[in-house]
DNA sequence: AAAAATCTTTGGAATAATTCTAATTATCAT
DNA sequence: ATGATAATTAGAATTATTCCAAAGATTTTT
């Protein structure tokens, strides 16, 4: 029997979800590559709309139910902003955000490893961090920036 | 006459409520006093339950009111952590919050000016970062630290 | 392959934090 | 005092999310 070659992204879902002991669903993979596919940071809401155009009798409550299966496998990362509801990213690289207050649009800023230990660096004895979140609040102007350079490796994720 | 020698905090609190044209309020002052009184990031909820010993009739609404008010006269500084309920932290200088996961603590660590410049300067050309903020979650064990040195500058605050 | 166990999805109710609204009360300038 | 403006208040409304119990799928056991 001939190996169903697939799309090797929801192998890995799959394996990942395996991992700890979950099933991969349609709903769980549909939900993974709406996030893939546009990668300005949702909300549950918004992937909720996406994905229905592909299967309308999604309900949100499964959205959210999958959004947080998603996060817990460490394929997905939640980004919270002041009150606003959470969104949700697919980056995994250590990177921090840019929400331009104009547009309420989020961008990803990629963050070199040895700034990275140097933010970990001012933290007094006794406190042990177990992660980061950087977020720059402010206006970004890019117009005439990087139009062509799709997926360049240090250009901020669109959106 | 006697200048009334007051509360100098108070006072510089009807200062700069004034410089934005608002009024002083026996609300406004005493929800300013609980903040610097007890510095550990409260929620509107609990600054609404410690106002309420000296103050009954206080609504809560009008909790939200001031603490906003004083937000925007810059007086006060919001802390969001993920989904939880927004908290209040009067510390204006530049600082990043430790939230340990086990108690729900927040601290305040001081942050070192060239480190903040060296943050903003990953910043690529056309991102124009009005603030960050900074956010560790992990776990702070201060069992035999520092126990005596109140208010030592380089410390982080309380809870 | 039937039965049992487990995992998922679903719709709707419930919750939590915050904001809104309209009315009352307080303060300020004339 | 009088009117104008600002602030407070109680309660309704809103938003995002979680909870719940039932129904549907999938896997495992027999």
């Amino acid at each position: 029997m001939i190996s169903s070659p697939q799309n090797s992204t929801s192998d890995a879902l799959a394996q990942k979800l395996a991992d700890s002991g979950l099933r991969s669903t349609p709903q769980r993979e549909l939900i993974f590559s709406v996030l893939l596919k546009k990668r300005d940071h949702p909300t549950a809401d918004e992937v909720y709309a996406r994905v229905r155009h592909e299967m309308p009798t999604i309900s949100l409550a499964t959205v959210y139910n999958c959004l947080e299966t998603l996060v817990n496998c460490h394929l997905v990362r939640t980004v919270n902003f002041e009150r606003g509801p959470t969104r949700y990213c697919p980056n995994l690289r250590p990177h921090a955000h840019f929400h331009d207050e104009a547009s309420g649009s989020t961008y990803d800023i990629d963050l070199p490893p040895d700034l990275l230990d140097q933010i970990h660096a001012i933290l007094p004895a006794g406190y042990d961090a177990k992660s980061v979140e950087i977020t720059f609040r402010g206006a970004a102007d890019l117009s005439g920036l990087e139009s062509g350079e799709t997926g360049s490796p240090l250009a901020a994720d669109a959106n």
